[in-house]
DNA sequence: ATACATGCAAAACGTTTGCAAGGGC
DNA sequence: GCCCTTGCAAACGTTTTGCATGTAT
C-alpha cells in the first residue's frame, strides 16, 4: 500500500507522521499533474500554514518523496518515481498545462512524431542536462 | 558590426538608444555565459537602476535581442542567435556552471558521450518540449 | 518526556507598477 | 517639443527565519 510506502519512508526518516504531512501527501497523490506551490498551499490551506507546507516539501525532497519538475518557467513539485511510473513532461507555453507521458527510446527526429502523438505542436525544445562537471566531480 | 545590427534592432520597434541599454548590451555580449538578472544588475548597478534591467530585458526579449534560457532553476538571458552562434547548455547542479556546445545531430545515447567530450559527468536529464497542446493550438 | 512540528509574525528576496523628472529623437 | 525612459518609492508575491506553543512518538 502506498501510504505504508509513505509513513515507513518517514520512520526512516526519524520524521513524524503529522496530520499536516498525511494531507500533504494526499494532496499530491490526487493531483495528476506536478503541482506549483501555490497550488498546494491553497488546496491545503485550510489544514495548515503556508510555511508548514514549504518545510514539509523540503522534508520529502531530502528523503526522496518528491522531486522537483523543471517545467521550463518554474519549478513544481510530484511524487517520486517511488510512487508513480517513470515518465516525462511537455509543457503548453501558452496555458502551462503539462502533459505526461512515458519516456521514449529516441528524441531529437522523434520529438515531433512524439508530439502529434499527444496533440501538442512543438515548437521547440530545451534539453538539459544535470550532473557534474569537471571541477565538481573530484 | 553587432552595435550597428543592435542599434538598428532598436530604431526598427521604434525604441531609443539610451546610455542605459548600450551599457547592458555590452554587459551581455562580454559574459560567455547566461547572465542571472541578479547579475546584471549588480553588475550594471553603477549605471542604472534595477528596475530598468528588468524593463529593458523585457524589451530586449520582445525585440528579440535575448532569449530566455531555461537552466533548469531560474531562466538566465544571453543574446539571441541573431548575435551568436546557436548552441545548447548543460548545467552543473552543484556549482551552477554552464557549459555552452553545439547543438549535436542525436540525443538520448550521445548525452553520456557528450558529456565525457566537456569532462561532464551526466547523472540525469530534462527534456522540455515547447509548443502548444491540443486545447491552445486552436 | 523529549524531540520534532507547527503557527504566527516578521524579514528577506525578486519582480512589478505609478508617477514625476529626465533625456533621446 | 514630443514622447519614450528613467529613478524612486511603494506594492506585491514568494520563500525563509525566529520563537513560543503544540504534538507524535
Amino acid at each position: 500500500m502506498i501510504e505504508e510506502i509513505f509513513k515507513d519512508t518517514l520512520k526512516k526518516s526519524r520524521l513524524f507522521c503529522t496530520r499536516e504531512r498525511v494531507r500533504l501527501f494526499q494532496e499530491l497523490k490526487n493531483s495528476h499533474d506536478p503541482c506549483s506551490i501555490a497550488h498546494l498551499v491553497s488546496a491545503t490551506a485550510e489544514a495548515m500554514d503556508e510555511t508548514t507546507v514549504y518545510r514539509n516539501l523540503d522534508a520529502f525532497e531530502k528523503i526522496g518523496i518528491v522531486h522537483r519538475v523543471y517545467t521550463g518557467w518554474k519549478y513544481k513539485v510530484e511524487l517520486s518515481d517511488m510512487f508513480r511510473d517513470h515518465h516525462h513532461h511537455m509543457t503548453c507555453t501558452t496555458c502551462g498545462n503539462i502533459i505526461s507521458f512515458e519516456e521514449p527510446e529516441s528524441l531529437e527526429t522523434e520529438l515531433k512524431k512524439l508530439g502529434q502523438k499527444y496533440n501538442f505542436s512543438v515548437q521547440s525544445h530545451t534539453l538539459e542536462l544535470k550532473g557534474l562537471c569537471s571541477a565538481c566531480s573530484n
